[in-house]
DNA sequence: TGCCGCATTGTGAGCGCTCACATCGCGATG
DNA sequence: CATCGCGATGTGAGCGCTCACAATGCGGCA
């Protein structure tokens, strides 16, 4: 490892090299207009020789302008927006650091984290399916610099870009009353997550309007072997049910794979439906029957937004609403089997 | 939104506040010696009530450290690693800078991308399965910053930590030998990335070694689809086989699909070895055999290797070697079914 | 009593960039 | 010919922190 750092050459060092004074240099680099047509190219010539470039820190320190996001990713919530968030940010030119906030329901933890980047960044992007922080409360630990909220409750009266999970999930349910199902048993994802709950409560909604049982419901932690535990409780529980609506498509991947154990076929025996649209979906026996959400828009939206928010102080505080969408594959079929259990 | 940022007390704040001079204060907060104790404690007052804390941009500006580290991730890498680089970047008291990189084999795309954030930073982590460049155009690349690859090729002579795909092929082939297979297909990975090309190339010599037919590979690009495609394609060719070794779990589970359609079961019609230990890959239906990589061990190498580069200059130039292992599931079994194929 | 040493505290310069303002020169205008 | 306007260029201060060095004060020792 060369243990010397290469020296990067200054605006003055420029300005030395064209023979002109550093603000000169500095209108050339910037762009500004009274510069003379030869003045200019001596400069960019200098520019180019010594390989110049601002120097970030010191642009930070005296515009107080990064052009650095943060990105804050709460437990669960991990994966999915990532790569198109790190994509967008690239796109609309800024640059991401991404941190990991374990105990996300520790406010004191959150602020220890935010402290640490303050000063550093333009704004930030939360990835905060728990809804335990009002709008102050995060307004507050932002410390005034400009936040999106990616991915919390629909209705939240804070700068956030959601999906409204009500819409999928009664979808979903549609999907399976419309094939005859009515013995739908559901597998939902750790109450405390706010998308986990708002599946919970339309899928309870929407047994009441259809007359099901909404007691035949299980809760897992949206990992797989959290479904696989969760299926086998299910079954456990000695209720004939022929379809299970489930929280998310790794919890249904689990879920599968305890149905197989057990000797049920998807989905000529259970029908199933997931969440999320994973890549994998598709590929699994029997692809899976989700509800998709377009990660990539929800990332571009979350930048866009929050980028606008930075860069035009008039960009009004709102909450962005996208609709995912039910992908009909092999996991469910019209009801013709007798229900499984007792 | 509140549109003004709170203004953060700087070092002269608390100076005026504690009535001592800015530079007692710097001891104070660097702890340094020679403070009297009231003096120190009066600091401290100051700083608490202010909320005082260094402002990064400038200590970055006259120190030229940024305790900020980037990590490059080139295609297809995605994912796996970066939990674990995150936990350990933070733990190490770094903050990470993430940056996705398209077009890996374009040298000028890389140079323009880490132009960007040059100044900034303290030093790199690439993923990088792509060994198109060398320790010296690396090393030209990075501006004499340290940097660590993560995951290239066995051998390559740069700062780097490593899995040995050798030894993880070689158990699975082993493996399937033992079951007394002898008819083995193999679906690789893409060629040009260096873990498939470890993988494939221990793959042929164990064909040759045990005298299997090494034409029966056909490969794929590590996505689920590809896995299902190359499946396709190697039933199509006609050539009996008993055992598939796959490049990576994605691709194992997409194989999975396209053998169950064609209503061959595994593991009785077909073995199946995959490569990763993905989180789903014991849940699938059947629990997928498979060589585990132990990313949370590979992303703490990697940041403690980075980190001590950074802090110590007599740290050597040196290649960490980890050793993955074959985690033996249900989607192999000893041979006791006829070939398929033609 | 004078001087040294040391603990304690303060000063000044500078990192590289930004920005308000000052200066210079030249052609146009009354 | 004095004056104005404005294009072109330069100067100075300051962002907040770091660090080498200077200054102050007090006890101890010859």
């Amino acid at each position: 490892m060369p243990d010397s750092q290469i020296k990067q050459a200054t605006l003055r060092d420029v300005a030395d090299m064209a023979g002109v004074s550093y603000q000169t240099v500095w209108r050339v680099v910037n762009e500004h207009p009274h510069v003379a047509v030869d003045t200019r190219e001596r400069v960019l010539q200098a520019v180019r020789v010594l390989d110049y470039r601002p120097h970030r820190a010191a642009q930070v320190l005296t515009t107080g302008r990064s052009y650095i996001l943060q990105l804050v990713i709460f437990e669960y919530a991990y994966g999915d927006p990532l790569p198109a968030i790190l994509h967008w940010a690239r796109e609309f030119g800024y640059t991401m650091v991404v941190t990991e906030l374990k105990d996300a329901t520790s406010t004191e933890a959150v602020r220890a984290t935010l402290r640490e980047t303050a000063q550093m960044i333009d704004g930030l992007l939360m990835v905060m399916p728990y809804p335990h922080l009002s709008y102050e409360a995060l307004a507050e630990l932002c410390q005034g610099r400009p936040f999106v909220v990616v991915n919390t409750e629909l209705g939240a009266k804070m700068p956030s870009v959601v999906f409204d999970q009500r819409h999928g999930t009664r979808q979903a349910v549609e999907h399976l009353v419309a094939l005859g199902h009515r013995l739908i048993a559901e597998i939902s994802g750790p109450l405390d997550n706010c998308d986990a709950q708002a599946r919970h409560e339309t899928w309870m909604s929407m047994a009441e309007r259809y007359g099901l049982d909404a007691r035949l419901s299980v809760a897992g932690d949206f990992e797989t072997c959290s479904g696989y535990g969760a299926a086998k409780r299910l079954l456990g529980l000695g209720q004939p049910f022929t379809a299970v609506l489930v929280g998310n498509d790794l919890m249904a991947l689990g879920a599968l794979r305890a149905f197989d154990e057990a000797g049920l076929r998807v989905p000529e025996d259970i029908s199933v439906v997931g969440y999320d649209d994973v890549d994998v979906a598709a590929y699994l026996s029997p692809p899976l029957t989700t509800v998709r959400q377009e990660f990539d828009i929800l990332g571009r939206e979350s930048v866009e937004y929050l980028v606008s928010l930075i860069e035009d102080a008039r960009t009004p505080i709102q909450q962005r609403v996208l609709y995912p969408e039910l992908i009909v594959r092999q996991s469910t079929r019209s009801l013709n089997a007798s229900p499984v259990g007792v």
